[in-house]
DNA sequence: CTATTTGCAAAGTATTTGCCACCAT
DNA sequence: ATGGTGGCAAATACTTTGCAAATAG
């Protein structure tokens, strides 16, 4: 199950993976779904991020506890994502919040469009 | 009734400013505060944003209908915030997505920190 | 047999909608 | 009367939790 899991690709919802799921026949619960989606994020198995409307989004980024700081550009048809680093955004928010004196910085910055192959 | 939520300060989510409403004596639904969120939002009264646990919070911009393109830092703690631009994140943005050919770039960019007078 | 995993169903929380009452014109 | 605004409550949607059956060790 953590398997047919982990094959999903791409930011899905967790009722969207749920839903596949069940169309591949498995026959599996939606709260189990959830349950591995958050374990997989805390474990940074899996990346989270919130798109423009609120939905939350999951993506396995593989094996590798690769824990770096990054950013990414997702496609909004396909779900589909590229890990993208920016050193410039880095030094952009940490000099913004400095300059205001806020401290304990963190930020999101998300990159959507449509990629190559869902833009024809 | 408008009035008292243009009223309302920071960035917070319906239900809190819902809740404060009750408090300071107004006898509002909940649905209204929703509807007035959702119409200044249309408007470009209200900015609206995603915390990075999912939560939809509304932050008045003031009567001006500035449409400009522009960020927030906002403050973990109070739900303050400042309006910040960046012409390199937008750069960055552009870049990132032309390099991996993307198109109909659109990007979310949000800092939180704690601001100076919250973090004592 | 005990511990873990899972699915279902129930409970929560957040948001939207339907509908009727109320106010000013 | 008429149109718009506002409040309550019901309906949706998404996520979490409780619990007992199934499975593994």
């Amino acid at each position: 199950m953590r398997q047919a899991l982990l094959e999903q690709d791409g930011f899905r919802s967790a009722q969207d993976i749920y839903a596949s799921l069940r169309v591949q026949g498995h026959s599996v619960g939606l709260s189990t779904v959830y349950r591995h989606l958050q374990t997989f994020a805390g474990e940074g198995l899996a990346d989270v991020i919130h798109t423009a409307d609120g939905e939350t989004t999951y993506r396995f980024c593989g094996d590798v506890g690769d824990s770096k700081h990054h950013h990414h550009l997702v496609c909004r048809r396909c779900g589909r994502a590229e890990e993208v680093q920016g050193r410039a955004v880095e030094r952009w928010a940490d000099e913004v919040a400095r300059r205001h004196g806020y401290v304990q910085v963190e930020h999101t910055v998300e990159v959507f469009g449509v990629c190559a192959a869902c833009a024809g």
